[in-house]
DNA sequence: ATGTTC
């Protein structure tokens, strides 16, 4: 993206002037580098959303921003509903509470390497993976009711994983409001047999080592420490989050002119908060984000299971899960007042500061973990919510790497097979049903996370604690 | 992201 019109108002903030239809201003987070590297597209997007009735502050775009549907992913705006304020369904995107869970093994990473290889096989093996990749669990439809309206709350009363683990869970593991009878047949049929899957793209879990600490008593509160392994988890709401997102970009996009609503992009479709539709999207959206948090409830399961059966030493607790695909209703504090608002997230990550009343205890002190998942066979990151974010961007950070090619350029430029030697030649064994997938995902396709979560850090949206490594990547 | 195009 050219600098050119674009004024850095705080370190590594550079706001668009509000122009046109722009009700607030657009603020990118990002350094000089990844500025050059975001596609024009992102400025185009992000102005596209401050134009949006009701938008409240700034849209905002995080520095692993790149374009997506309509919003870019790594874009985060809040809307008030008293003052027209819309939902979006392209502003939470396709893959409805997409997110991050981050277990501690107490266990050196050295002990991994020690099985490393059927270790991974094992994984591959349990975690079903791959596109309409489908598990063992099969719902009827008074299950799959109950597993929409309880999230992981329902997963673990199942006997998937243990009650403790919904302590470090985002709304501790149920989404309230949702409404499961209202979602269609269709995306109910497509996620009967997909509990417990991980699917394609980017979603992965991985084992990981705690390869450096970058904030002592953060790392110790979250139980992090140097040389031992993670397991990283990364995973969305499959089929029935993709379902509900096509029909309600369908129907928001033909019921906008109704509401008034004049779009500047046809992929911004959107509903006022207040409207029948605004309201039906919410509920059937919250049941998404309850099948995301059961899904990766019962991943975790699996996981356990197979470190139980190759390090019964290991326990793997949950340090935290969070979502970064979501419409929220949250309290902000907006020029010191405070207002109700939903916030969208889309590739963006809740970052909470410390003492914020939606941590568990045990966290609250030091604050959110922000967990950022790498791209397959770098490094990942654990990081702690910065007080100034709330002012910065209401309380987000990044998500991830983000893409710097398309699928199509990294599928020329790399072979799966070659991608695969060149990671075992580093210790890090990748397993994936699909050669094209691992391609796609190479490394050289993404920018920096490092870069990212450094930009992050600097613009005030959440501070380093641990940078983490992969030893085994199991892909979808 | 996605029964990788209704």
């Amino acid at each position: 993206m050219e600098r050119a019109g674009l004024t850095e108002v705080a370190p590594h903030a550079w706001q668009m002037p509000q122009t046109g239809a722009m009700r607030v201003p657009a603020i990118i987070y990002a350094n000089r580098q990844l500025l050059a590297q975001m596609d024009e597209k992102v400025g185009e997007q992000i102005r596209n959303v401050a134009s949006l009735p009701g938008i409240v502050a700034a849209a905002y775009a995080m520095p692993d921003a790149h374009w997506g549907y309509g919003f870019p992913i790594g874009g985060v705006a809040a809307f008030d509903a008293a003052a027209g304020g819309v939902v979006s369904a392209g502003g939470v995107g396709f893959d409805i509470s997409c997110g991050v869970r981050l277990l501690t093994t107490g266990t050196d990473a050295g002990r991994i390497r020690a099985v490393q290889a059927p270790l991974a096989h094992e994984l591959s093996r349990a975690i079903p993976a791959g596109v309409g990749s489908h598990g063992r669990i099969l719902l009827d439809a008074a299950q799959m009711t109950a597993m929409l309206a309880g999230g992981a709350r329902w997963a673990v009363a199942r006997g998937y994983g243990w009650p403790e683990d919904l302590e470090r869970i985002e709304e501790r593991g149920c989404m309230a409001g949702a409404t499961p009878e209202v979602v269609s047949d269709k995306a109910r049929r497509r996620q009967r047999d997909e509990m417990g899957t991980l699917g394609s793209g980017n979603h992965y879990l991985e084992v990981q080592e705690v390869a450096e600490i970058l904030d002592a008593e953060v790392a110790a509160a979250y139980d992090l420490h140097p040389g031992e392994a993670v397991v990283m988890i990364h995973c969305g709401s499959r089929g029935l989050g993709h379902q509900i997102g096509t029909e309600y970009l369908r129907e928001m996009a033909l019921a906008a002119p109704g509401h008034g609503i004049r779009l500047p992009d046809r992929e911004l479709a959107c509903a006022p908060i207040a409207s029948e539709l605004g309201q039906r999207y919410l509920g059937v959206m919250r049941a998404g984000i309850n099948c995301a948090l059961a899904n990766r409830q019962i991943l975790t399961h699996l996981a356990r299971g197979v470190f139980d059966r190759f390090l019964p030493e290991a326990r793997l607790g949950l340090l935290y899960d969070v979502s970064h695909n979501t419409c929220k209703e949250e309290a902000h504090a907006v020029d010191d007042v405070a207002r109700r608002l939903f916030v969208h997230r889309k590739g963006a990550t809740r970052a909470l500061g410390p003492g914020a009343p939606a941590l568990p205890p045990a966290l609250r002190p030091v604050g959110q973990p922000v967990l950022i998942g790498g791209s397959m066979g770098t490094e990942s990151w654990v990081l702690v919510g910065d007080p100034r974010s709330e002012a910065a961007a209401l309380s987000s950070a990044c998500h991830g790497a983000g893409r710097a090619m398309s699928r199509h350029a990294a599928a020329r430029n790399w072979t799966g097979s070659g991608v695969q030697q060149d990671l075992a030649a580093r210790g890090i064994i990748v397993k994936s049903p699909s050669k094209r997938g691992i391609a796609e995902e190479a490394p050289g396709a993404y920018k920096s996370v490092g870069q990212v979560v450094e930009v992050a850090e600097k613009a005030g949206l959440a501070r380093r604690v641990a940078r983490l490594v992969p030893l085994i990547c199991i892909k979808g």
